[in-house]
DNA sequence: GTCGACTCGGGTAATTCGGGTC
DNA sequence: AATGTCCGAATTACCCGAGTCG
């Protein structure tokens, strides 16, 4: 995958004249670039957002060297869950791509994407499991694609603006699900945030070094497994008393019951990443002034 | 360290040719030195006046974080581990995917860049880890950025061919360690195969359903970790019965001792990704004929 | 000094530029 | 007003035998 191309390959994954996109080159409409001699270069993400906000569409994106996208079709949030659940149980990493890529392009906010597409598929595979209609591996395999899907799209987000307020993040020890933290860094990277991911299974000492060197404005803390509660409880809390005061602490995942929950201390809970979203959005222009 | 890079380097760095970089040389766009022999050598310096010359040319990807390289690829990889040690306890994603980048462009295999770069350079920060340089989260916060950099890897690659057998594999329950067969995976694509990882912490039983519905020709078993030898020994040895006259197996892992390689049936033990490379080339042509 | 990898220079083919016109 | 087509000049990419680097 190039990650700069002309005005022809544009124009022709677009199905437009050169001309044209020459034009809107020089109006600013896309962000572009130039070489020493004065040709235009596009980067892949000034393609993406120009497809997402005009009323053009990636007829041919091969010629980008994209992965496929289905082109023509507005994918409804509905429909596409449903498709994903199926491709997903069926290891077809291309259509999930696809599905995905789609809905980007169409203007779908990642968190939306995130919440009610994969989730939802995810909670559909579960479903499935439980009634012994799907085996294990395939959830499995449909974690490893998403994981690459999700790394896909944070690869194609625009460049992050230098102010970006630094946020870290990650899943305690014994916790080993690593898509809920990876959709975090995601969305917070979409909300202009410079998201770092430190990973799963982080005990919570580490975690606390990791703070305590990088200082960062916002803490996530991904909860979809607690080994023992206790534990869990104290630990938290413990760090919570450290650095609540200075670091935003949002916490999430489906670990976090309601006992669990009235027992800790935080900035935020989010039930899903529509809501990281929202308060990432608000902490961001509250600490812009 | 010189910092003088090559047009070839330069070249790379900003996705041009390498013509178009001597014609700049030549014209006095760049600042050009020259070495007795006449080959042109650009300072550092000179690299980033070019880039920063506001109308001209943006940098488009991280072309400068690229550290100078001696310009013979005979010693790159020595120091690329270090280079990519260092870049990952920093945490520095861009550097990262710039010197794996770098070297798949300088066509050295895949399996030597995971062998001799990326995992010797967790055995070192394992090393500064022993000795207290080094912290837990350094370590989680590499894994994920060398995930990314495995995916982006492997997006590189050029399409399979329709004939590529198929392969899968991942890594058993209680083991989470998700590099060993991610990196397996693309090594084994990058020999054409079609492989597919199943992901980590994988129930036997959830194995054999998937060797038994997809009839691979080679599974490969991850081990990193093993949570009770007996069990694991027995669970495996059990599928191997079942499959093994079929499939081939493969294993590796640095959690497979000599003790319990012993006790194990398999077609090919691989101590590394080169060894896997090896044996999934002569299986490959051998089952052509 | 040997040697493999890299670079030089130059020529040629393929793209792209900018502007004018439909 | 916006887009598509055409064109000579300029720019960039690819190629290869001889020379240089480490």
């Amino acid at each position: 995958m190039r990650d700069l191309v002309t005005p022809k390959q544009l124009a022709r994954a677009i199905d437009v004249s050169e001309s044209s996109v020459k034009r809107w080159c020089d109006q600013g409409v896309i962000d572009t670039q130039y070489t020493a001699g004065g040709h235009r270069r596009i980067s892949i993400a000034g393609v993406l957002e120009f497809i997402r906000r005009g009323k053009y569409e990636l007829v041919h994106p091969e010629a980008l060297d994209l992965p496929p996208t289905s082109g023509q079709t507005v994918r409804v949030v509905q429909r596409a869950r449903e498709q994903l659940t199926a491709a997903l149980i069926a290891g077809n990493e291309r259509l999930c791509r696809q599905i995905a890529i789609d809905l980007y392009l169409a203007e779908h906010s990642l968190s939306v994407i995130c919440d009610d597409v994969f989730a939802a598929a995810f909670q559909q595979i579960g479903e499935r499991w439980a009634c012994g209609e799907a085996e294990v591996y395939q959830e499995r395999r449909g974690c490893e694609i998403t994981l690459r899907v999700l790394h896909e799209l944070r690869s194609i987000l625009p460049q992050l603006p230098d102010s970006a307020p630094l946020a870290i993040g990650g899943a305690a020890s014994g916790d080993q699900y690593s898509l809920g933290t990876t959709m975090a860094e995601l969305v917070l990277r979409d909300a202009k945030w410079n998201a770092v991911s430190l990973g799963d299974n982080l005990p919570f000492e580490t975690i606390s070094a990791a703070i305590r060197t990088h200082r960062p404005k916002l803490f996530w803390l991904s909860c979809s497994y607690i080994v023992e509660q206790k534990e869990f409880l104290a630990s938290y809390s413990e760090l919570y008393e450290e650095y609540g005061m200075d670091v935003a602490f949002v916490v999430g995942g489906f670990a976090l019951t309601d006992e669990i929950r009235r027992q800790m201390k935080y900035s935020a809970f989010c039930d899903n990443m529509q809501h990281l979203e929202g308060f990432a959005q608000t902490l961001l222009s509250a600490s812009e002034k």
